[in-house]
DNA sequence: AACTATTTATAAGA
DNA sequence: TTCTTATAAATAGTT
């Protein structure tokens, strides 16, 4: 429909295919958005332009007909596509469903870790300090005795560690500041 | 384009109007069609007729199509499209990159998560009498002394914690076995 | 971007 | 649904 008829294969010059690009796709979308109108059907179109661009167009708007179509049609393809490679089939559509649910189950693992966690910290925080308070009202005397062998032992090992310590700091105070202790 | 000029409305009678989209997304998908072709470009289209039936169209194929989409334009919409509501903007679209963003950034949360987890759990299992050994060894002369401290402090409430209870056991020695303790 | 000779799409009818 | 065809609409090449 012009001066001539056109063979339908690629516009070799990149100008013409460029102009070319620009009145097709604006008659594309009229057709689309009359065919929208006359027949109150939803639908949405997207084309990259040859340089990369894309251009979109939609009613009532893509976003509706995108989500719609993923909803309605994740098994089943009513499609005329080009598609040469059939192979992979089932692999390559994102399939919102499929993702969702795989972002909920994401969302309670965290919430279990997160939980597991907690229960973790609040035994630790209560296993550091309180070992020293709460529960020594609960022991046996049996157990207060080995309890105290363990806290003379640690005391005996603390006061060589501080002693130790002291003989360094002696040395490092003795041989000025330009020394350092590993 | 036909015997007679019409409207640009939604058809009334029913029929027709299924007429109609037939003829007319069959014209859509060829446009289409050349446009792709002629210009190398690739593209992507679904409708829905108005009982519901989806169409799609798609070169390569519409998969690919989407997904190139979803990819590259999550911000930038250069969409001519009939939105009449533009209130919830950004809230519609599903928006594959953010979603992946989105799910990458869960599982790192997962995988952090799960580290804290066994970290404490390994704290928490070596805390037990471990923390009477090794970490000493690490303190600075300052934290030895507040663990000095701590450590006295235990020291006398076990001495009278085991004061209080020698004296009650006393007491039940002397009552007879018939008396409980508190 | 505008023009226009031609081609193409399609509304109505069968 | 498909075919036919008179007519409306789209557009290739030009300016």
């Amino acid at each position: 429909m012009g001066r001539k008829k056109i063979k339908m294969e690629m516009v070799q010059d990149m100008n013409t295919r460029q102009v070319t690009f620009s009145k097709r796709r604006t008659g594309l979308f009229k057709k689309a958005s009359e065919l929208a109108t006359l027949c109150n059907a939803e639908l949405g179109i997207v084309v990259f332009s040859p340089g990369g661009k894309p251009y979109s167009y939609g009613k009532p708007n893509l976003d509706a007909v995108t989500e719609r179509f993923m909803r309605e049609c994740d098994d089943d393809s009513d499609s005329g596509d080009d598609e040469e490679e059939e192979e992979e089939r089932g692999k390559s559509r994102p399939k919102m469903k499929k993702v969702n649910e795989r972002l909920d189950c994401l969302k309670r693992e965290i919430e279990a870790e997160k939980k597991r966690g907690e229960e973790r910290q609040a035994k630790l925080e209560s296993a550091g300090d309180e070992r020293f308070e709460k529960p020594i009202e609960k022991l046996t005397i049996d157990e207060l005795k080995e309890y105290m062998d363990k806290l003379e032992a640690v005391h005996g090992r603390i006061q060589g560690q501080a002693n130790k310590m002291q003989a360094s700091s002696c040395l490092v105070f003795l041989s000025g500041d330009k020394a350092s202790v590993e």
